[in-house]
DNA sequence: ACCCAGGCGTCAG
DNA sequence: CTGACGCCTGGG
């Protein structure tokens, strides 16, 4: 695979590709702030004012409103393995605490070109969107202003892959964060990509090609390998992952946006056709499918309600009336329009941080 | 030490 | 509409 992005339209970092990433270019461009280590390591950096609005990345990643597990947090960093244009990028984002600027190290095996990625990036973590005026929005409604201080620097966390987003939001149902993560990264050792790098070894999400043809559980796997290994040593299915009853629904899936839905072009369609669509499939009921809507497409007229929305949305604009699920995700898109998704992040956010969360929790019988 | 009820979102009945 | 689903958590 060589390097990539070539030929790519005028952009202010054009610079970074006509630099390219082989020895004859190695070099440092310390005005625009472009680190080249060797030809596989890069330093760089997003200065605040080309994003709108700040980002902190600890409470965007942790907000527990996602689609995919969050990266690794190591010493004073978050890492993830990214696939940009085919290629396996190792990145490690920090933010600077005086300005604010996203500050990044990526790594590869190959030679690879900067600006990609670092569009990647600023896609991932929403940097387009304007949160000022998303600030405005929330001050005109006074249940919503007193979120605005809890949630500085929040931002969408989005998908990097529709087709992962899509089988890890299946996974997340009915599911705790702990267990979801595990069980996503259990899937990633056994069938994902492995990748080398000086600093370790990464594995990538396995495809939909390899998923729709896993064995279910332990038993299926025995009788596709012709029974001859022990079904102690039958881990290599999805029931093996801590999925439970969800590896069917996975697998399912996996075939159907394989072999008859387009994931493309569900991102073409209007909000509420997609999300008919994505009800189609197996395990995907309308939380899930507003997730992969919200995170996986970054559509933010989607309004993932679950139980903890439901009880927010319910205390702070129903009185505490128990409003079904369905009718509180009406509201939500109404009421919040293109920032439903948004506002469901923030107001989230605010009741864990506020101690609001545990005051919604059912009372325990004594 | 051990057990078992409770909780999460979707599907099937 | 209700119960089942798998697994982890937390309280007894």
């Amino acid at each position: 695979m060589t390097s990539l992005g070539h030929g790519s339209s005028t952009c202010s970092l054009e610079w970074a590709q006509e630099i390219g990433f082989n020895s004859f270019n190695k070099g440092i461009d310390y005005k625009k702030g472009l680190f080249i280590i060797d030809n596989m390591k890069i330093k760089s950096s997003i200065p605040p004012e080309e994003f709108n609005g700040p980002l902190n990345l600890d409470i965007t990643i942790n907000s527990g409103q996602t689609s995919q597990p969050a990266w690794i947090n190591e010493e004073n960093y978050f890492k993830e393995l990214l696939i940009v244009n085919n290629q396996p990028v190792l990145v490690r984002l920090s933010t600077d605490e005086i300005t604010g600027a996203v500050l990044m190290e990526l790594e590869s095996n190959n030679e690879f070109s900067f600006k990609p990625v670092m569009e990647e990036i600023r896609y991932i973590f929403d940097l387009d969107f304007n949160l000022t005026l998303f600030h405005e929005f929330l001050k005109e409604d006074p249940v919503l202003a007193p979120t605005i201080d809890f949630c500085n620097g929040l931002r969408l966390f989005k998908a990097h892959n529709v087709f992962e987003c899509l089988i890890s939001s299946i996974c997340s149902a009915n599911n705790s964060i702990i267990r979801w993560s595990r069980s996503i990264g259990t899937m990633r050792q056994k069938w994902g990509d492995s990748c080398i790098l000086p600093s370790g070894r990464f594995y990538t999400f396995p495809t939909s090609e390899t998923i729709l043809q896993l064995p279910e559980h332990e038993v299926e796997e025995m009788e596709m390998c012709g029974g001859e290994k022990n079904i102690e040593e039958c881990i290599h299915n999805l029931k093996a992952c801590g999925v439970g009853y969800r590896g069917k629904y996975m697998k399912d899936a996996a075939k159907m946006v394989t072999e008859r839905i387009s994931l493309h072009e569900l991102g073409q369609m209007s909000y509420e056709k997609a999300f008919e669509s994505l009800l189609d499939l197996p395990g995907v009921g309308p939380k899930v499918a507003d997730c992969i809507l919200l995170y996986g497409y970054g559509r933010g007229e989607a309004f993932p309600t679950d139980i903890w929305i439901k009880r927010i949305i319910s205390h702070l604009y129903f009185e505490g009336k128990d409003v079904k699920v369905d009718k509180i995700r009406e509201f939500g898109q109404e009421h919040f329009g293109e920032y439903a998704g948004y506002t469901q992040l923030y107001l989230f956010h605010y009741a864990r941080k506020s101690g609001l969360l545990d005051k919604l929790k059912p009372l325990k019988k004594q």
